[in-house]
RNA sequence: GGGCGCGUGGUGGAACGGGCAGACACAGGGGACUUAAAAUCCCCCGCCUUCACGGGCAUGCGGGUUCGAAUCCCGCCGCGCCCA
């Protein structure tokens, strides 16, 4: 793409600007010494601080709070510096900012670390907290410290429980014995579904297994239709996060059919989401933990027994991934009658049927569900067509995968002919039918589970219930909140509940009769502490009560949230839960937390492996003069290994491998936050988090990259510090119609920045942001200034000073300390540039008054024209016809349509 | 296997509702300044072709709609994510 103009005068090629060399008057990016000083500032004037009872619109901008987990990485840093990037744009624009920060600091990861070092998990979290606070001040993170959150608080913890015994109340709260994924590892606890991946543990990388506990619950699936529903409404969160809840809840539409065992009566209700494959079904399965299976074992002989009970000791060590993948199955002995045409097929236990969804019962139709089918092969048990494809006829012989299409049922009595398949008529008809017979009922099944939130660890928040002899278990009263967590010495996990053996906490009384009974000695998941604490920092000092509700009802939703997409699942929907609880139980009023969410993606790193050293660091790689590791040669071509990594040089001559990762301390491909302060400064990191790429997606940190934002700061400072005592004794208006060709460019170039960088600060049709466009038309902005002439006019002064100011501001969400740095001491302000006004784009100033275009014909471009603005085709006509390119083309031809695209192009079609 | 999404230079990525493809940056090349280096500044940088002016081909591949397609539609191929 061409320049805009060829620019004649002076101001704004930066050809024409001498650049001072050493000494001569460059200004020096101190960024070591100028970072703290306007963060000492900006804390002085408060600038983080939040009016709550402010009248200006309000910004309640959340960034998803940290377990406080130690050093932080540049990657950590993305989701802050996003945040911190719109607090300080949405300042500038005049409103209210809600900006509170947090620490969600009980749970395993504080309580692993604790017990690793010795250490007592309050006092690393402690730790952790106060060096993970002054990075954040380090970074220029504005937030409203005395708004600050620990879970770990008893005044926090105190309200946790509090929710707790509100949805307590509510009836949303319930004891079972249920089988729990437990962490036989370090970890010694249940585990959520979420914490467990490829059947081994998140935190401790041990086996994961099962086992029977009673457990605390809460009925999550009541609201499953409406956490489903109400996901329409959250317009502002990215469609991939609103996909993933869906598929979470899991709705699905079919019926419960009454099966039954033939030998002994029993009744076996089993969930299908296709009825309409009724007829076809050859044979049935239950869990092995299904009761039914204990009738089975009663009727057997002694071997089959044995084998009954091998297999469902076998099973019972599977984890929930190994079980969906073998597909095994033992036959029961007994026999089901098939409701709909009173067939014994038999029943078989098989290792793929959960007792955790539906009923634990499934039908078998082979014919037509390819887990069936894979089944029956392997045992040989029959197959029956009972719905046809249309495209060619199925023959249960034949058949060598199940037909899960549509087509006329065959086979099925008095629906032989009727259209089914997945969500057909035919399964419709067939629910109507099974009512009307009695044989079963239309039911709705969600694959979503009640939410365990009883943990058997000491690092949480004790459940406020005490177990009385007479009463039973009773939730302690709101004025005896909190429920202490007593201090430990010694909270190893134990196998049990780590606080049962406390005695002084557990013996209590019980509030109902006043006997003597025991406190529960389980602590909530922490997934309970974050689902409400967005909730408490618009009111965090409150004493008696958790919030305000016509606070909150003034400051949330909250306006953005931010943070990683990993959430999605559990935070994310707990939160949405409880605030729909709460607000059913009249205790807000609105029932979706979260306005708008955004999702950063990771930051990775190349890390660097070799076979005897293991991953070495990023730092140790031989590089060539531009930085780039030299990689080894063979033929002239890079070297790669088998599975195409390139191959590198370590300093010492060894051989290492490249492969890119999120950063991880284990594969040493991080650089830490301290560092690169140190180095180049958080403007720098601040900026070039933002510039690497699109802010939702992932992507690669480079140290050459770093620096080539670190120069683009540094000619900023030079290019204002060099200007600004220029143009000092202007005009504080500008006159536009006074203003020299050049810096008429220069302003317009200046507006189109303003539009461009707050097009980058609002979320977009898809949700995203676009803060990597909006830096990078800041540097053409930057490039846009040139020298001045001496002798320039008042009018061009003052024009070239606005636009330096607003160099300053448009900068300012981005790289703050050095536009604060510009606009006090180059541009002589007196106030901080966050409170300065965020500019409006003068529509005078965007206009031009000719504009270059395009001329095709047909469809190719041929030649560019400079023309005035706006013309029409009338104007254009002659212009375009006339043009030495174009003319000759056109020799002897009819031209058909002449396309005008206004300011942008035209296309001539000629024949 | 199902659902969703994505394929643009050496690289990350731009392209606002179909309208000049490759903004901006990194890497690379050349030059200025300098005793030299660093720093800084300037120029080049999709592919092919041409001494040059220019021309041709280009947004994974093949079709279609349109005056005009990276963008819309259909079919392939490849990758990613989520759920199995």
């Amino acid at each position: 793409m061409r320049a805009t103009a060829p620019l004649e005068c002076a101001v704004s090629t930066s050809r024409a600007r001498p650049r001072a060399g050493r000494g001569g008057g460059m200004a020096e990016y101190a960024f070591k010494e100028l970072e703290p000083r306007w963060q000492r500032h900006w804390d002085e004037v408060g600038l983080g601080k939040a009016d709550i009872d402010s009248e200006k619109p309000k910004f309640y901008c959340l960034m998803m709070f940290p377990y406080p987990s130690g050093d932080l990485h540049v990657g950590h840093g993305r989701n802050y510096i996003i945040g911190d990037t719109l607090v300080r744009h949405r300042l500038m624009k005049g409103y209210e900012v809600l900006s509170p920060m947090g620490w969600d600091a009980f749970g395993l990861p504080a309580e692993n670390a604790a017990i690793k070092r010795n250490i007592h998990p309050a006092e690393w979290t402690r730790r952790n907290i106060q060096a993970m606070k002054s990075q954040f001040h380090a970074w220029g993170i504005l937030y409203d410290w005395s708004r600050e959150i620990t879970t770990c608080d008893p005044s926090y913890y105190k309200w946790t429980q509090w929710v707790f015994c509100r949805l307590m109340d509510a009836g949303l709260i319930y004891r079972k014995e249920a089988p729990v994924n437990w962490c036989g590892g370090l970890c010694q606890t249940v585990l959520a579904n979420e914490q467990v991946v490829d059947g081994l543990c998140e935190r401790c990388g041990s086996e994961v297994g099962k086992r029977n506990l009673e457990q605390w619950f809460c009925r999550i699936t009541d609201y499953a239709q409406r956490l489903l529903d109400d996901i329409e409404r959250l317009e502002g969160w990215p469609e991939q996060v609103r996909n993933i809840q869906r598929a979470h809840i899991g709705r699905s539409e079919g019926a419960i059919v009454r099966f039954r065992v033939a030998e002994t009566g029993t009744e076996l209700p089993c969930y299908t989401t296709r009825p309409d494959t009724l007829w076809g079904v050859t044979y049935f399965c239950v869990a092995p933990e299904h009761p039914v299976v204990e009738e089975a074992i009663a009727r057997a002989h002694p071997a089959k027994r044995a084998e009954i009970e091998a297999f469902r000791e076998r099973v019972s060590r599977q984890t929930n991934v190994e079980r969906e993948k073998t597909k095994e199955g033992v036959d029961s002995g007994l026999t089901v009658i098939n409701p709909v045409n009173e067939e014994r097929v038999p029943l078989y236990l098989a290792n793929y049927v959960l007792m955790g969804y539906g009923t634990g019962a499934v039908m078998a139709v082979p014919a037509h569900d390819q887990r069936d089918f894979e089944f029956s092969r392997a045992k040989g048990l029959p197959v029956r067509v009972v719905i046809q494809d249309p495209a060619q006829e199925l023959s249960a012989e034949r058949l060598e995968a199940a037909y899960e299409g549509n087509g006329p049922m065959v086979d099925s009595g008095p629906f032989d002919g009727t259209p089914a398949g997945p969500g057909s008529e035919g399964v419709a008809k067939v629910i109507d039918w099974l009512e009307a017979e009695g044989k079963g009922e239309r039911s709705v099944q969600f694959r979503l589970h009640d939410w365990c939130i009883s943990r058997q660890r000491y690092w949480g928040a004790p459940v406020p219930v005490i177990h009385c002899p007479a009463c039973g278990p009773v939730r302690v009263p709101d004025e005896d909140l909190p429920v202490l967590l007593p201090e430990l010495e010694d909270f190893r996990p134990k196998g049990r509940s780590v606080l049962e053996s406390v005695e002084s906490f557990m013996n209590t009384s019980c509030p109902a009769c006043g006997g003597a009974a025991r406190r529960d000695p389980d602590t909530l998941d922490t997934f309970v502490d974050s689902s409400w604490y967005f909730l408490r920092y618009p009111n965090p000092d409150l004493e008696d009560r958790p919030f305000d509700r016509d606070v909150v009802a003034r400051w949330l939703p909250v306006h953005q949230y931010v943070g990683g997409r990993e959430h999605a699942r559990g935070h994310l929907l707990y939160s949405r839960f409880v605030t729909k609880a709460l607000s059913d139980l009249g205790e807000l009023p609105f029932d979706e937390p979260f306005e708008k969410l955004f999702c950063q993606g990771m930051l990775g790193m190349m890390s660097y492996r070799s076979d005897e050293k293991g991953w070495v660091s990023w730092r140790e790689i031989q590089r060539d003069a531009g930085g780039n590791p030299v990689p080894v040669l063979v033929d002239g071509k890079p070297k790669v290994d088998d599975k195409g990594r390139a191959i590198f040089l370590h300093e010492d001559g060894s051989e290492v491998r490249a492969e890119y990762f999120k950063m991880s301390k284990t594969r040493l491909n991080i650089v830490s936050a301290g560092e690169m302060g140190e180095t180049w400064g958080v403007d720098t990191q601040r900026l070039y988090t933002l510039a690497v790429g699109p802010a939702e997606l992932d992507a690669e940190w480079s140290e050459q990259g770093v620096v080539g934002y670190h120069k683009f700061l540094r000619r900023v400072l030079n290019t204002v510090s060099e200007l600004a005592p220029q143009v000092q004794d202007a005009p504080g208006e500008v006159d536009a119609d006074a203003l020299s060709p050049a810096v008429r460019d220069l302003r317009r170039l200046a507006h189109q920045t303003i539009e461009r960088v707050d097009r980058g600060l609002e979320l977009d049709a898809e949700g995203n942001f676009g803060f990597h466009t909006a830096i990078a038309s800041i540097i053409t902005l930057e490039h846009g200034f040139g020298a001045l002439p001496a002798d320039a006019s008042p009018a061009d002064r003052a024009a070239v000073r606005e636009a330096l100011e607003l160099l300053a501001k448009l900068l300012a969400p981005f790289a703050p300390h050095l536009a604060e740095e510009l606009w006090q001491r180059h541009l002589g302000h007196g106030e901080t540039i966050f409170r300065s006004r965020w500019p409006e784009p003068d529509p005078a100033a965007l206009k031009q008054d000719t504009v270059e275009i395009a001329v095709q014909i047909q469809g190719k471009v041929r030649d560019r024209v400079r023309v005035p603005a706006d013309a029409d085709e009338a104007t254009l006509r002659p212009i375009v016809l006339e043009r030495e390119k174009i003319k000759p083309a056109l020799e002897g031809k009819t031209i058909k349509k002449f396309v005008v695209v206004k300011n942008r192009l035209v296309n001539i079609v000629a024949v």
